[in-house]
DNA sequence: CGGTCTCCTAAGCGAAGCGTTAAGCAGGGC
DNA sequence: GCCCTGCTTAACGCTTCGCTTAGGAGACCG
């Protein structure tokens, strides 16, 4: 399997036709045809037929051709970076959970950018293990979350609590709201949960804490949340603490990067900058909203193994 | 550039030196040393070099190696796939805006699933003029979001209104607090607010519509928010409409597919389904809250140009 | 200064990748 | 039936990949 192979596959199956496909790539026809048998042979599937006048993908090529596209634009976007990056700004690499990524880490690294100059930061979201695997391997520069062991270097930068909130008039109080995060299982949310025997058919899952918290507001359950990124809606009196054991739960978040010799320049500025006044300010504000030019979607970091 | 130089390339960065990627890899140094020659031959940057004891990624290599460990992921799980899909459920590829892809469109294909046995639903988001290039090239089956043009069937499935809506006592009346489809500028949010000249220091964009709502309750500005999502705050009062030019907007959402002739199974089945009771009914409850069990990170489909 | 550790280069070799031309083979239209 | 269109196969050649062994260059240590 080549990236020449999946890049033929892709456009045979966009074009829908090979004779389009060679002609787009200003080669032979055979050569198309071959390119594609070779990557059928590879991965032992037809991948794509004909029927009648047209073509059409088989099962697994339906999957395949969203994993090909997407290699074969990656692999562009790596020579593209290589090109641009002569010169360009330092590299902040961070990994984080589900709920720091939506509501705490973007008004921080926006906080970090305009202090200091010329800094670029891309933001992915990762499970305790994978964080661990990410920063040793140094495929991340920073690991924002629970604490992490290993030889890395963890240091508590906020304290935060868990709290269950629910609508004062609320009627279900079985159902549980929460974000990604309790997907991990090593995570203080998850825990929460576990100890309070929390069956998972009583849990449902929101893209992050704002809209488990909108619904619970709505009454349809009890949502699991960061207390003071919820603050606004306990002092409106439209959520409010349901006293259960062990809650609410304070924890810590932690800043963990590589020891000291072995870090980035950007890391050893990042931590420094986790002390300052401006970065509390900026953890405590944690709204999530970033100005439009800022914007760019989440950028999802995976682990090879 | 290979797909086994990018492997070589992330095995040697995470482990920090090519000695050890070659023991991993069960190949003579020299094989590992070539590869990644070859790589940064190709690529034009050392990517990765020696510093005393340990090594050092430059900053080009600190961008690649991520791109680099994804594609030799999804390579490898395009292998998987493969492996999995005989006799596996139908595939349903479904493209939508950021919008619904939160708040409608999961709890439209968790009522999909639970009546059509054996489906599978990917979820990814897309803009306009990318939903128009999926369907047509049959990168995706289903997109539902704004009407598309070009040989493709649309058919509007609900309406729905944008409304303006604001804290009850909220004091900043100049800020627009919105959700990542107004970065598509064909989308009818987007258009909103071109028309009443919203400058782009103005806005702010959140990861989806709830936590532009959450915002707004507290009194930061003035969400653009599609209002049946948006139901039990205003009648809780927590959020109030806001009188504006051209608002309330009344627009509609479509599904869009190939011709009848040319469109899966799965579309067609689906396209049948989104008129019956029980689709009305998951796109009001609109929550975007899922069982725990069928949690899954979005995908992301990005087209190849 | 001579060992040792690690990475790079050189040279050689088999296997694939990637392209060509020429020919075979299914299906639709008349 | 015949031709036309479009995919595949066959045969061939050039280039690149990917691996080996052998040897050289640079840093570190006693």
């Amino acid at each position: 399997m080549t990236l020449g192979q999946l890049k033929v596959f892709v456009l045979v199956a966009r074009l829908g036709s090979v004779r389009a496909a060679a002609a787009a790539l200003d080669v032979s026809e055979p050569a198309v045809s071959q390119a594609l048998a070779a990557l059928r042979n590879h991965l032992g599937d037809p991948l794509i037929s004909r029927a009648g006048s047209t073509m059409e993908l088989t099962a697994a090529g339906q999957r395949v051709v969203g994993l090909a596209s997407q290699i074969v634009n990656l692999a562009s976007e790596a020579e593209e970076v290589v090109r641009r990056s002569n010169g360009a700004p330092d590299l902040l690499r961070v990994v984080t959970t589900s709920t720091l990524a939506h509501a705490v880490v973007p008004s921080l690294l926006e906080a970090f950018g305009s202090r200091q100059l010329s800094v670029e930061a891309t933001l992915g979201t990762a499970d305790t293990h994978e964080m661990e695997a990410l920063v040793s391997e140094r495929l991340t520069d920073v690991a924002l979350g629970p604490r992490l062991g290993g030889e890395l270097d963890s240091e508590p930068i906020m304290r935060y609590r868990l709290t269950a909130l629910r609508a004062a008039s609320g009627h279900d109080s079985e159902t549980w709201l929460v974000d990604p995060t309790v997907a991990d299982s090593m995570s203080d949310a998850s825990r929460v949960l576990q100890r309070l025997g929390v069956p998972e058919h009583r849990v449902r899952v929101f893209p992050n804490q704002a809209a488990a918290c909108a619904a619970a507001a709505a009454g349809e359950g009890t949502v699991l949340a960061v207390e003071h990124l919820a603050v606004s809606q306990i002092q409106r009196g439209v959520l409010v603490p349901v006293p259960l054991p062990g809650l609410p739960f304070d924890a810590l978040w932690y800043v963990t990067t590589l020891a000291p010799d072995r870090r980035t320049v950007a890391a050893t500025r990042f931590r420094r900058f986790l002390s300052t006044p401006d970065a509390m300010h900026a953890m405590h504000r944690a709204d999530g909203g970033v100005p439009a030019s800022r914007f760019k979607p989440p950028v999802y970091v995976t682990i090879w193994s």
